[in-house]
RNA sequence: GGCCCGGUGGUCAAGUGGUUAAGACACGGCCCUUUCAAGGCUGCGACACGGGUUCAACUCCCGUCCGGGUCACCA
């Protein structure tokens, strides 16, 4: 029997979800959903210093908005609790005793100046970045004498001088390092606090997770931590190193690159769904007959991780917005209205949920015709606006085209007007017939009632088909607009004849 | 700088020792059309470079170059 599959994500409370980590949450969400395992999260917060405040909230809350949702950790409980790292302390003390007790690790008295000191040198004689190994083989006198005199050491781990180590990643195969390459690094902190790569290691394996997968910038401490699950005789688990998402100049993510964040995104007016689409096509291909939009219960039948990318992939903000768009065109129409609402009441076009539930049908209605039209959600609530609140000018360049650059255009609309008032059935049927009579019998071209009639109702050159907005907008307010114009064309013209 | 991982159109990304080297986004054109979208068709555009190996290399090997990662009492 195959042993049961177990992934974490294991974010540090340090900020935001950035993209990055939500594409890695996703790659170990996905792998579990398929194989019917445990998708565990664990809190990574052993350095009080870098916490921020709430940021576990806004990881919890990118994370479920996202849909990635896990089966262990914080809000779920679970068997392998506790999943934050501040409250594993227990397990770390013990397993870093057993290491120091069998001369596996050992004490370090060095200070943080002398190895910043250190250092230093190495760099600029060009080596490598090492650890003395100093105290390595400090005698347990000078030992019990420095902790006599109150002195905190941190705890290294006793690596091999020589030979190598291979760690075998499912995406990347064998990679080999040399002993000597690495150091004796820390494995717990002066201050008593397991150090990453130590905590990592107890953690995974108390989880009992049976696949690691994670960013490549992980896959250099993988070796030091292969070495430790070997020192305490842990058996491995898998390795799969993610390639990195980078910036549209190659350079590593960062704030000054514009949207980074799972929030921003939302904020910026994407759905989750094509978020999650997207990232899933960063790194991963689907096959030709599948094409690229797929919902992630699509992805989780044919995903492997050996099709994974090994390539850092720099992100598209173009495609994203083009699968959001061809996300809204599909969308549940309540959802997406449900979406649309914060956007909407952000822009001002309505005053909040109340008004939002009381014009419900409406609302639909109008964002059903827009949503093909737009590919965000703050570029629909404007496109909402003439729905909702009265036109109160003109673009500029529609007058010039449509209100001032045919004579008398002022008469023409009032006989579209004449016409839509006769219109019992207001719907796009007979609005349509009324004015494709009208443009019948004057002989014009269908644009010259057309354009000027889009101009008068939506202060706008475009917009959905002009008699859906009609019938939309209602007999009356397409009355009353119409007239608008009409006097506002004839006010201007009098205005220009006076000058 | 040492070590590690990469390098197919602007971006994502298939792919094989012999192919006209897919597809998607973006961009150009055309069709549809009341505008804008959507949709359909079409075009532009790539195997980083240099050596090998081979009858044959984008594919395998080596080197160079370029990019990224990492070398913390951060994770």
């Amino acid at each position: 029997m195959m042993k049961q599959v177990r992934v974490r994500f294991a974010p540090s409370p340090t900020g935001y979800l950035h993209i990055g980590g939500a594409r890695t949450a996703l790659f170990n969400w996905l792998f579990t959903r398929q194989n019917n395992g445990r998708f565990v999260l664990r809190i990574e917060d052993t350095d009080s210093e870098r916490l921020k405040e709430d940021s576990v909230k806004q990881i919890l809350d990118s994370l479920k908005w996202l849909g990635l949702d896990w089966d262990e950790g914080p809000g779920k409980g679970g068997d392998f609790g506790p999943y934050y790292q501040s409250q594993r302390q227990d397990f770390y003390a013990a397993a870093a005793e057993t290491l120091r007790k069998s001369g596996k690790a050992y004490y370090c008295f060095c200070t943080e100046e002398e190895l910043a000191k250190e250092r230093e040198s190495q760099r600029q004689k060009g080596l490598s970045l090492r650890y003395s190994g100093k105290c390595r083989d400090l005698s347990d006198a000078k030992v019990r004498e420095r902790l006599a005199q109150g002195l905190k050491p941190v705890l290294r781990i006793k690596l091999p001088v020589s030979g190598q180590i291979v760690v075998r990643d499912l995406i990347r195969g064998a990679v080999t390092f040399q002993y000597e390459e690495l150091d004796d690094f820390i494995i717990m902190k002066s201050n008593g606090l397991p150090a990453y790569n130590f905590a990592c290691v107890v953690d995974d394996h108390a989880m009992k997770i049976s696949h690691v997968i994670r960013a490549e910038e992980h896959l250099s401490n993988t070796p030091k931590q292969q070495f430790l699950y070997e020192a305490l005789g842990y058996a491995l688990p898998q390795f799969a190193h993610l390639s990195m998402i980078l910036a549209p100049d190659r350079s590593k993510l960062s704030k000054r690159h514009g949207a980074t964040s799972v929030s921003e995104f939302k904020d910026l007016g994407c759905l989750p769904e094509a978020i999650i689409n997207y990232l899933t096509l960063l790194g991963w291909s689907p096959s030709e007959e599948q094409g690229e939009i797929l919902s992630s219960e699509q992805t989780i039948s044919s995903f492997s991780l050996d099709k994974v990318s090994k390539t850092a992939a720099v992100y598209d903000l173009q495609k994203l917005i083009w699968l959001n768009g061809q996300y809204m065109m599909k969308y549940d129409l309540e959802q997406l209205v449900a979406h649309a609402v914060p956007f909407l009441m952000q822009a001002g076009i309505i005053s909040g949920e109340l008004e939002a539930e009381q014009k419900h049908d409406y609302l639909c209605s109008v964002i059903n015709v827009l949503r093909a039209r737009v590919k965000t959600l703050p570029e629909l609530a404007e496109a909402c606006r003439y729905f909702f609140q009265d036109v109160v000018d003109y673009e500029e360049k529609g007058q010039k085209k449509y209100f001032f650059k045919q004579e008398d255009v002022e008469t023409l609309l009032a006989q579209g007007r004449e016409r839509l008032a006769k219109v019992e059935d207001f719907d796009i049927e007979n609005t349509e017939k009324a004015y494709r009579d009208l443009i019948e019998e004057l002989q014009i071209k269908g644009g010259q009632l057309i354009h000027p009639t889009r101009l008068a109702l939506t202060g706008r050159t475009v917009s959905p088909g002009l008699f859906e907005v009609m019938v939309l907008l209602g007999k009356e307010r397409c009355l009353e607009r119409l007239a608008q114009a009409i006097r506002f064309i004839k006010a201007t013209k009098a205005e220009k004849e006076e000058v």
